[in-house]
DNA sequence: CCGTATCCCCTAGGATACTG
DNA sequence: CAGTATCCTAGGGGATACGG
């Protein structure tokens, strides 16, 4: 439920979810916690991501309130990806399972 | 990177994302959280799910810490899966993702 | 700089059948 | 009841090429 916005990948019992088990979707997010980016600039720290796929993911994030896209009349026309405060939340909570410690070894 | 135990799905980032990110995992995380579980409750549970997907998804989260499997000497043969916990943290955590407000309609 | 349109490949998911 | 072994297929991920 990754891919192709025609799909309904959205029906899945929780949308959040579908985007968040996606690839890449935890990088961006936590990319974007540090400080909202340019898409060329996202596509530069995620090493190896394409645009196709960096394009959709932020596409789905988007549409599920994560992040909001901004588009600023500049020169070299420029766009700003930045989380929303529901964005933040989440990254805070993405956040804790990373702090999990994987196994007890002691206790 | 969520089937074949020989892949190294569990070298990505972060294994426990990885298996996170899988299909079932979650609801099979869920279901424990409410109380351990035999094999075939679980299937039944978990509409849709096959054994073959079951078993495979049950190994990972069990050598991810999440879960515990423990063989019972009954006369016909049974099996209780339960949280360990770490698996209970997990849980929790993932908790707050569905009491994520998808969107803000006032504010 | 900021994307989208296509096409292709690989693998996660599942169906089926079988074992302790 | 509690699984494993095979095989198939749909679709997510990526490469490439092109457009605003």
């Amino acid at each position: 439920m990754c891919e192709y916005e025609d799909l309904d990948w959205k029906r899945e019992w929780h949308g959040l979810w579908s985007v968040l088990s996606c690839k890449w979707t935890f990088h961006v997010i936590r990319l974007l916690l540090i400080d909202d980016h340019g898409f060329n600039e996202i596509k530069r720290e995620l090493d190896g991501i394409t645009a196709t796929m960096l394009s959709r993911r932020l596409k789905q994030l988007e549409s599920e309130g994560i992040l909001e896209r901004e588009v600023l009349d500049t020169s070299p026309p420029s766009t700003r990806y930045s989380l929303t405060e529901t964005g933040e939340e989440l990254a805070e909570i993405l956040r804790q399972v990373e702090q999990l410690r994987p196994l007890s070894d002691d206790e």
